[in-house]
DNA sequence: CAAAATACGTAACATACGATACAGCACTCC
DNA sequence: GGAGTGCTGTATCGTATGTTACGTATTTTG
C-alpha cells in the first residue's frame, strides 16, 4: 500500500534513468518543499533540465506538474492538521527492519544522557578547554574513529591536540610526553583491549587525567579514569552501537568550542587564511 | 517582534477593509496552504475577487504574489525541519545546555530516517553484500572517521573492503583497481571537498557504483552517485553534526552483517582462531 | 442629505510558466 | 563494429497566471 508520494518515489526510483533519479533524490532530500516551487527552480536544484523534471512527475503517474503539486499540498495539509502523528508514532514508511534499530539507538541516547549530569559534562569541558596541558585521544578497534572524529574538531579550536594512531609501540612511546597537566581521552567498549588498559594504567601513574568513553559495563580502565562516560550500546544487531558515545562526543566538541569561542574564533580565522 | 506571517496578519487584520479581511480569515483558517495555491483559487475560497487578494498581500508588505508565496514556503521549511518546536516541551531531566543539542540530534535522526525508505536501504545493503566486487570507503575532513568506522566492521564480515586513507595521491592511484562491479562509499558533507568530487567523478567514469553519505544540501557528488543518503546535520553548535549519518552507517553495517550471516559466521570464527 | 473618498469587481494585458517537438548523444544488443 | 533504442537537453510554443486600469458600488463625512 502506497500512501505518500515519498513512498511512491522510493518505490520506483530503482527503475528511473539517471537524470530523473537525481530529481527524485533532491526531492526526497528537501521533501516536499522543492516540489512546490516552479519547475525551473526544481530543475536547477537538481542540476537537470526542466523536461527531465516533467518526465519525472509523469513517471510517478501524474498528468501534469500542477496535479503533482496539488498532491504534495494535500499531503502537507494532512500532515499539518495532525501534528501529533509526526512526532509520536512516526507513520514510518519503514515498518521494516530499520525501525527497531533506530528506536533502540534513540533510546540508548536518552538513557545515556539521563545518567549524565550537567556538572560532569561541565567538568570535562573545563578540563578539555584548559590549554595549559595537552590533549591526547585514542580508541580501540572499533572506537578509534570516534577518537579521530573528536580530535579532528578539537585540534581546530585549540593547539596541542594529538590523536594517537598506528602501531601500539608508536603511541606507547608518546607516554613520555604526558604529564600531570595533560588529558587522555580513551574510547574503549567491549571487548576491552588489553593494550589500551595497560596504556591507561601507565598514563595514570604519570598523573595524566583520563576521560573514558565506555559502555554500560565499564571498561577496566574506569579504575584509573578521572571521568567516566558510560554509553548504552545495545541494539538489535550483531554489533554494539557506538552512536550514543558519538553524540556525547559531539556534545563535548560543541561545548568546548563555545568555551573557547573568543580565542577559538581568532584561531579559526587564522586557519582559513592559511588555505 | 513579528516573526511569522500569521502574526503579521493578526496584527493588521484590524485595519483592513471587509474584502481583505475575508481573505485574511480564510488564509488563517487554512494556514498556510491556501496561500500556496494560485490567486484564482485563493480568491474563490475567500469569496472575493483576485485583485482583492493581491491588494491583501500588498498590504502585508509584499511586492507581489510570488514573493508572498516564497515567504510562506520558507516558513514551512523552517517548521518541517525542526519538528521539536512543535512538540510541547519534552520533559528533559537535564535542563542544562546539553539538552537542546541532544534534542536536535534526535530530531535529525528521526527526520533522516523518515526520508529513507526500506527499499533504498535494501538496495544499498544488497550492493554492499554482493561479494563479486570490492568495496572502497573514503570520507572528507571530518567524516573520514565514519568511513573508517564502517570499514572496520565491513572488513570483518567480508573480504575486499578497503578504507582509502592518507594523501590524496595515494588513494587516487587506487582508482586503477576499481571497476564496474565495485562500490565506492563516500562521506562528504559541506564544506564539500573538491578532491573528493574529482575522485568520485573519475570513479564514476570507470563504472564504479557510488554510495554517497551527505547532508541535506547534497554534495555535488550526488551527480555521480547511484545511491544518496541525505542526513540532517543542523544542531545548535558551531559544528555540523554527523550523528545521523553515523546511525545510518551502523544500520547498514548491521543489515549487511545479517545478510552475510551464513558465510559471515564462518568467517568470524576463522578470525577468532587467528588470534 | 449630498458630495467625496475609498473599496471592490470586471475585463484587458503582459509575463512567466509548463508543455512539446526535435536533435544530439550514450549505451545496448545483435 | 554497426544499427537501434532510450535518455537528455535546447529551443519553441501556447496558455494559465499575476498584474493593472478603469468603472461601479459603498461607505464616510461635512
Amino acid at each position: 500500500m502506497i500512501s505518500s508520494i515519498a513512498e511512491l518515489i522510493s518505490d520506483r526510483i530503482g527503475m528511473m534513468p539517471a537524470g530523473e533519479r537525481r530529481a527524485a533524490q533532491t526531492l526526497i532530500a528537501n521533501y516536499p518543499l522543492i516540489g512546490l516551487k516552479t519547475v525551473a527552480e526544481f530543475s536547477a536544484a537538481a542540476g537537470v533540465s526542466s523536461p527531465t523534471i516533467l518526465r519525472f512527475v509523469a513517471r510517478l503517474g501524474f498528468q501534469n506538474y500542477p496535479e503533482f503539486q496539488s498532491a504534495l499540498q494535500d499531503e502537507l495539509a494532512a500532515q499539518l492538521q495532525s501534528p501529533a502523528s509526526r512526532t509520536l508514532n512516526p507513520p514510518s514508511p519503514n515498518g521494516g527492519a530499520v525501525s527497531p534499530m533506530l528506536e533502540a539507538t534513540l533510546d540508548n541516547m536518552r538513557e545515556t544522557f539521563r545518567h549524565l549530569s550537567d556538572k560532569q559534562l561541565a567538568d570535562i569541558v573545563a578540563k578539555l578547554a584548559d590549554r595549559r596541558g595537552k590533549t591526547f585521544l585514542i580508541g580501540g578497534r572499533f572506537t578509534d574513529p570516534l577518537a579521530r572524529y573528536m580530535a579532528a574538531h578539537l585540534a581546530i579550536v585549540q593547539p596541542n591536540v594529538f590523536h594517537l594512531a598506528g602501531q601500539e609501540s608508536v603511541w606507547r612511546d608518546r607516554l613520555i610526553d604526558m604529564g600531570k597537566r595533560d588529558v587522555l581521552v580513551i574510547f574503549d567498549i567491549r571487548r576491552y583491549q588489553d593494550s589500551l588498559v595497560r596504556f591507561a594504567e601507565t598514563a595514570h601513574q604519570r598523573g595524566v587525567q583520563i576521560v573514558l568513553f565506555t559502555d554500560q559495563w565499564l571498561s577496566p580502565i574506569a579504575r584509573f579514569a578521572r571521568h567516566v562516560i558510560a554509553g548504552r550500546t545495545a541494539v538489535p544487531s550483531a554489533w554494539d552501537s557506538s552512536a550514543a558515545l558519538f553524540v556525547v562526543a559531539e556534545t563535548l566538541i560543541g561545548a568546548v568550542t563555545r568555551q573557547l569561542e573568543a580565542d577559538g574564533a581568532k584561531r579559526i580565522r587564522e586557519l582559513e587564511n592559511l588555505r
